[in-house]
RNA sequence: GCCACUGUAGCUCAAUUGGCAGAGCAGCGGUUUUGUAAACCGCAGGUCGUGGGUUCGAAUCCCACCGGUGGCUCCA
């Protein structure tokens, strides 16, 4: 018998055959100063204490590695639970509690206690005794009718119900004092490794992730290594706050929500309608500059329409539906449509292929009021939607040129990003060849372009396979943006043909893409990314001119036009208030520049720029000004 | 939609266990003419989200509805 030992450090070593496993990583644990909380055996994650019966090969794993953190915030879900019943006893039941990005969380399901935040600390307080205490955490495992009588007879159903699922003969659970729970493991050897966590919220949760099933009640905790860097954790949650999209939204005057008007619905305020039409002109000059092609089409159609779309029976109950002379027509939940309308408006060549229609499409739909979230969730939203009708060879080049106008894009505001590719769910519509022919030319445009991406099975839309975008906000919630959706549905029910080289009727291959996505949820992402500070080329108001008294003011007026004329998105402050006063506000605004005038700038005809850094250039003309923003625009541009 | 929490002035927040609704900022009127993140004085501003109910009396307790927050399910 042989173990071979792999060090965290990359560090080889094998071991002579007799020796127990548990001394085997004991004695390594002692030598990497007890380091060593757990190993990977011959592949598999297993607790620092699994014996070894044959040759292996042994992974130890620390608690500096990520796997070591997973294991030490899944030790700590239980450390969670194993309080939760010393302190409400049988008035609760544990379900499950796995370990998620920064923390952990666990759920418990109880008809008489509703767990409340001022609980929280109670509850903290009894972790830190129970990781005090030392308690030896230890893997047993029995046969699943065993397993199913212990559980019942603590009175933990949901338990009861998840071992009867399993598949296996055996089950492991885990002990820690007079606390068991049926766990996969591993988990550290002891409770005295947690030194630092918190409880965060308190949610609500499905059973099983079913919304047909229990309602249960889910503690959140953020757990780390040390005090230390639990500290630095929710520090960094506080400064997100701060850069709220919702917070920063009415602090900047871009948008609101009104109650009389709706829930979901935006309203746009100057300089948000200014940054979000911005935002449309850069996508416009990108478009055309692809060769994409801008078209416009109804917000209501036919229902009849939606009908043949498929629509109307897959998506009815998202959609808003209205009554013209006795016509039922619906709000367009999307923009396919018209685009479609457009394609069959003539008898198409193969020679017209490929055809990109670009929308900048406002769409309705009807989410659960549940998920309304500020700009990232609404009712009513506009898409910078694209509709590809191509020849199946043309399908690849296709997807290559749209993911590479994302990546353009995701560039120039220099998002992070995660590429996801979804494949063919159950539930779909397509011959197999359809679905291998566009899922391979996804993936291989996607390899092409060099970028990371990680694979869904089954999550593709009924109607094809896709590729989705996500970007980080600054809680690092993901939030899809780009979506590329290969379709056979609509070009079928539509019978979209082309005449091909044969003379013979072909049908086009469709995608449907976004790059930005929505446009409300795009502009939600950037504000909490630039935290309110646009760059100049986004600002809605790039400068804005100051005087220092009264006596400047007629001189500023004439700065402050010249500005405007030269095409600058400029505003005055010439109130009679102190210079320091103005700055402040223009501050709070984020304003990129202040133009502080002067005596001295009215003699000399100039003004002097103060960036929102704080940082002063030296006075300039304002033409020599209005020259520095476009070169700083053009930039990034 | 579901679970929990929540709604007071334009904004941010107070209001002892039910007993006359308050502050700062913003606004308005003065004074002040000011050089890089808050000058000073005064005035005005609220049917306590809406509608019911309990009570001698409700911002406070109960119910319904409309919003919002944190999640879940769903999604751009």
């Amino acid at each position: 018998m042989a173990i071979e030992l792999e060090f965290p450090d990359g560090q080889k070593k094998e071991y002579p055959v007799g020796t127990c496993g548990r001394e085997v990583a004991i004695s390594i644990s002692e030598r990497l100063g007890k380091q060593a909380i757990a190993a990977r055996l011959n592949g598999v994650l297993r607790d620092i204490s699994t014996p070894i019966e044959n040759d292996a090969k042994i992974e130890l794993i620390t608690l500096s590695s990520d796997d070591g953190l997973d294991i030490y915030r899944h030790t700590a879900a239980h450390l969670m639970a194993h309080a939760v019943k010393d302190l409400y006893g049988d008035d609760v039941q544990v379900t499950i509690g796995p370990s998620i990005e920064n923390g952990f969380y666990y759920d418990f399901y109880s008809e008489k206690h509703t767990f409340t935040p001022e609980e929280f600390e109670a509850i903290e307080k009894r972790m830190t005794e129970l990781a005090a205490a030392d308690l030896p955490i230890q893997r047993e495992e029995m046969d699943r009718d065993q397993a199913i009588r212990l559980f019942r007879d603590m009175g933990e159903a949901f338990k009861v119900e998840l071992i009867e699922d399993l598949p296996d003969e055996k089950v492991s659970i885990y002990r820690q004092d007079d606390f068991a729970d049926l766990c996969r493991g591993p988990h550290l050897p002891s409770t005295k490794y947690l030194k630092a966590f918190k409880l965060t919220s308190v949610a609500g949760a499905y059973w099983r992730g079913d919304e047909h099933k229990a309602m249960l009640q889910r503690i959140y905790a953020t757990a780390f290594l040390d005090k230390k860097a639990l500290k630095a954790y929710l520090h960094k949650l506080e400064e997100a706050r701060k850069r709220d999209h919702r917070k920063l939204g009415k602090e900047l005057d871009l948008f609101s929500f009104s109650e009389e008007a709706g829930a979901g619905l935006v309203i746009w305020h100057p300089k948000g309608a200014l940054l979000r039409t911005l935002l449309e002109d850069f996508e416009r000059r990108e478009h055309l500059k692809r060769g994409y092609e801008i078209v416009i089409g109804p917000q209501i159609l036919r229902t009849e329409l939606w009908k043949t779309s498929g629509h109307y029976n897959n998506y009815r109950e998202n959609m808003y539906f209205t009554e013209v002379d006795g016509q039922s027509y619906g709000i367009k939940p999307m923009n396919c449509l018209s685009h479609m309308l457009i394609y069959k408006s003539k008898l198409r060549s193969y020679r017209d292929l490929p055809l990109r229609f670009f929308e900048l499409g406002t769409v309705h739909r009807h989410e659960k009021s549940g998920v309304l979230h500020g700009l990232l969730r609404v009712r009513e939203f506009t898409q910078d939607d694209a509709h590809l009708f191509c020849t199946p060879d043309q399908l690849h080049e296709e997807i290559k040129g749209v993911l590479g106008f994302v990546q353009d894009v995701m560039g120039i505001f220099g998002f992070e990003y995660e590429l996801e590719v979804s494949t063919r769910p159950e539930k779909s519509i397509g011959t197999k060849e359809d679905w291998d022919r566009a899922t391979n030319a996804l993936m291989e445009a996607l390899r092409e372009t060099g970028l990371p991406f990680d694979i869904n099975e089954g999550d593709g839309a009924f109607y094809g396979p896709k590729i989705d975008v996500k970007l980080k906000d600054a809680l690092d919630r993901r939030w899809q943006c780009a979506t590329i959706q290969c379709d056979f549905t609509l070009p079928e029910r539509f019978d979209l043909t082309y005449v091909g080289k044969d003379g013979e009727k072909h049908r086009p291959v469709m995608l449907h893409r976004v790059i930005l996505g929505a446009i409300e949820r795009f502009v939600g992402v950037l504000i909490e990314h630039f935290e309110g500070k646009f760059p100049l080329w986004l600002s809605p108001v790039q400068a804005v001119v100051l005087n220092v008294t009264d006596n400047q003011q007629k001189y500023a007026e004439k700065v402050f036009s010249q500005l405007l004329d030269l095409g600058l998105r400029v505003k005055k402050d010439f109130r009679n208030e102190k210079l320091s006063f103005k700055i402040r506000e223009a501050q709070q605004e984020k304003t990129p520049y202040m133009l502080v005038i002067g005596d001295q700038e009215m003699a000399d005809g100039t003004v002097t720029p103060r960036f929102r850094t704080g940082k002063n250039l030296n006075a300039m003309t304002p033409a020599d000004f209005a020259e520095l923003v476009s070169r700083e625009c053009e930039r990034h541009q």
